[in-house]
DNA sequence: TGTACATCAGTGAACGCGCGTTCACTGATGTAC
DNA sequence: TGTACATCAGTGAACGCGCGTTCACTGATGTAC
């Protein structure tokens, strides 16, 4: 949907000209004033009209490109969504399905940081989680975008292994768990001192390897 | 911390007076109040003014006993979350964590049906589940509300197990697992035609037994 | 049982705040010839 | 290359709304004697 030319079809994808060039730009200036306010000040205390003022128009014009603060909140984290609901999709069929989204998640790191890189310094949006993490609005939303992602996830998984989603729980509960590993890691990543990505990626696959032997047996036959 | 007379220790529970009393009866309507306008008009669509004049009292008095709005929408929601967390609490040691968790929520049930009954009829606490998926507002309020239980029950597990919480992921993975399975059983449950507490408990049942199947192996090979 | 005082639930009215919307308008970019 | 018109990004100002707060006050319940 953002610059991935090749497999859209339709339109042929012209250039973009002068008009929408500077329709990025003014929309990339907003998300980034919106990011470094939030990670500054707190997304609390940063009004609409503050994020306006700081790329420079006004705040009838940050409405022009965002339906609210929390789009704006979120903007990049939804290029980084895109990606890996392409590289789950991009799975081969034959993998099973917890396989399939650790993969596609592994997989995805590059392309989402390259992706990220071309609106905000990675950096940034890394720093962002913390915000999130610990602003109660934020964190309630990112839960439920996090949960509509799932649920589109769950569509793909269900699609590949041509199953129903709706009288089949396995693919939403598969997502679901997956998700669960994913967001526990995020949460204590953003806690601890190690805001890199790498640091996000090692803790991720660390968690994801501990899902089976937290729900088999007994703990402390180790 | 809600009638457990016997469990807390200290102040000896003297039976509440007439003060008291009417305490609980101004709060309970209001709760009562704000769950019937949820239902029958929407969250969004309700305001709190409309709930204190429902419930007969002031705006001011509203406020005085909740926050905000959403902490009246999950009044009832934190008495079943309280039961649950001391009937995990409750569980014998030696049983393995996800099953102590299945087993805790599978006794929850009457005594939560019965708690909530003393405020709201159970009915109108269950369809307030479609309301809560339906509205994207409160369905964030409660996945951050969901998250930060589960934090809660992390620390009873970790405890049981005599392990600490911040250093082995086991505890928050095994619950956010859990958890997962439990929410998405929330959702189907509450699109379906059945809204009772009997197919909500079914559901939860059946979905938990889902959770090996669909980790491991080839889902095609039945 | 009665009186005097203390506590505290409830009140009414007014307010501050930021989100998101609406209006009528300007000027830059794009396009057709 | 130049002109005429269409499109549309950006503007400024004003507004509606509901949440949650603040103030100074009333009257019911609780308690001490």
């Amino acid at each position: 949907m953002v610059g991935t030319a090749e497999t859209t079809a339709a339109p042929a994808a012209a250039p973009p000209g002068l008009r929408e060039r500077k329709k990025r730009r003014t929309r990339d200036t907003l998300v980034r004033a919106a990011l470094e306010l939030f990670t500054e000040r707190g997304y609390e205390r940063t009004t609409v009209d503050d994020i306006a003022a700081a790329a420079d128009v006004s705040q009838r014009t940050f409405f022009r490109y965002f339906a609210s603060k929390e789009e704006a909140a979120f903007f990049v984290g939804r290029l980084a969504e895109s990606r890996f609901v392409e590289a789950v999709r991009g799975r081969p069929p034959e993998e099973a399905p917890l396989d399939a989204l650790r993969r596609a998640l592994a997989e995805s790191w590059d392309g989402i940081a390259e992706a990220v890189e071309r609106v905000v310094p990675l950096d940034l949006h890394l720093r962002f989680y913390q915000v999130i993490e610990s602003t109660p609005a934020l964190l309630a939303a990112h839960l439920r975008r996090s949960a509509e992602l799932e649920e589109r996830i769950a569509r793909v998984v269900a699609e590949r292994e041509g199953l129903d989603v709706d009288t089949d729980p396995r693919p939403r509960v598969v997502v679901a768990v997956f998700g669960a590993v994913v967001r526990v890691t995020e949460r204590i990543w953003s806690v601890g001192g190690d805001a890199s990505l790498a640091a996000l990626r090692e803790a991720t696959a660390a968690h994801l390897d501990q899902v089976e032997p937290a729900l088999t047996g007994d703990w402390r036959t180790d």
